[in-house]
DNA sequence: TGTACATCAGTGAACGCGCGTTCACTGATGTAC
DNA sequence: TGTACATCAGTGAACGCGCGTTCACTGATGTAC
């Protein structure tokens, strides 16, 4: 299989030493990949322009693990409760995979790299449809950036250590409970109200 | 004032020179820091420890001045609509600051650091007590962590591009928006419910 | 089927860079007598 | 008030490091005749 000088496919080598290494919590640069990969510091540059284009293709195909995982969940939420279930997941990625997530996210990114924004760009319509299906009539387009950001932002915070939790299931309860308390806010609200 | 081979408050001067740096988007080291306060590259180490030291008393005085913000931008919201502003807020200071924001949160953190500890405890400290007033009877700890959630969440998703706005008006908008869709979802749905 | 040659994916030496950090030092400050 | 001395905040040379990137190159592959 090892075809010795010539690789048979080292760019799919390159992306996924690069994968390990994140995974891993290896600081990451274009060198240390390429010593991953077992070939000269230089041969990455047949298949990637420079740093930055690796680091966005890892990026593109990050967004579309995360995408692939919010799929795979379940079927998609018809009930607020199953939206938690999909921040759930959300969040998991992100913890699960965190220097990934970093790389995808938490960084200035390259705009001009097509399937980086195409990836993006599905993740937010996904979210989208969601919203539209979950709850009908209403603005699917704030809801899906407000879902969203709820996720993203419990992600990051977890991430960083400002909302503490010792496990994964801590986690999910923190999440869940959080889109919780803010989807119940208007009900006892209006009942109060009216 | 210079004077000259003691300088004075040469702690103080890094740390001016450091935030000024994040703001102007500089790339940020120790030797930078220092070469802008104009200073060896070594006397740094007369303050602090290293230059995680220094990055976590930049990350403390960017929470404390992060949480001083929100205070400034009016009196503790007593409504829903008050704490979207006060979210409007949160994402401004990200996207005024974003190289500060990015070192406050974004990053592996010191855990150690009494004072960003500290710094980060009250800011959401704050936070909790202003949904407790706003949602008296709803679990303030939960709606606390969901709003600065999402509040943070759109300002990463902001800062990453991942939100597309062309002006800060656009922006607060847009934040307003989520808010407003997320907070109204139980209400309309507790109609047909019922 | 065999050979000449173009193409292309790899090599490895070298570049300049800025970084964090150490070390022995020196100049200024303030205190004790 | 003046002097001796300890303290402390700065200096500047030096270290080793890994990085991204360039360059001229070479070995393997595949195609045309």
């Amino acid at each position: 299989m090892k075809a010795g000088y010539h690789h048979g496919d080292l760019r799919a080598a390159l992306l996924t030493s690069a994968m390990e290494m994140l995974e891993q919590g290896e600081p990451f640069s274009l060198r240390a990949v390429a010593r991953r990969a077992g070939v000269s510091a230089t041969a990455p540059y047949r298949h990637f322009a420079d740093r930055e284009a690796l680091e966005s293709a890892l990026a593109a195909q990050g967004l579309r693990d995360l995408k692939a995982d919010l799929i795979a969940a379940g079927p998609l939420p018809t009930s607020a409760s199953e939206v938690a279930d999909l921040a759930v997941a959300y969040v998991d990625f992100a913890l699960r995979r965190p220097a990934l997530f970093r790389l995808m996210f938490g960084h200035e990114c390259d705009d001009t790299n097509d399937q980086r924004v195409q990836a993006a760009g599905e993740l937010h319509e996904l979210l989208g449809v969601v919203m539209s299906n979950v709850f009908p009539g209403k603005d699917a387009a704030s809801l899906a950036s407000a879902g969203w950001a709820l996720a993203h932002g419990l992600a990051f915070l977890h991430l960083d250590g400002k909302l503490a939790a010792s496990s994964p299931h801590e986690v999910a309860a923190r999440v869940r409970g959080a889109f919780e308390a803010i989807l119940s806010v208007g009900v006892d609200s209006a009942h109060t109200a009216s």
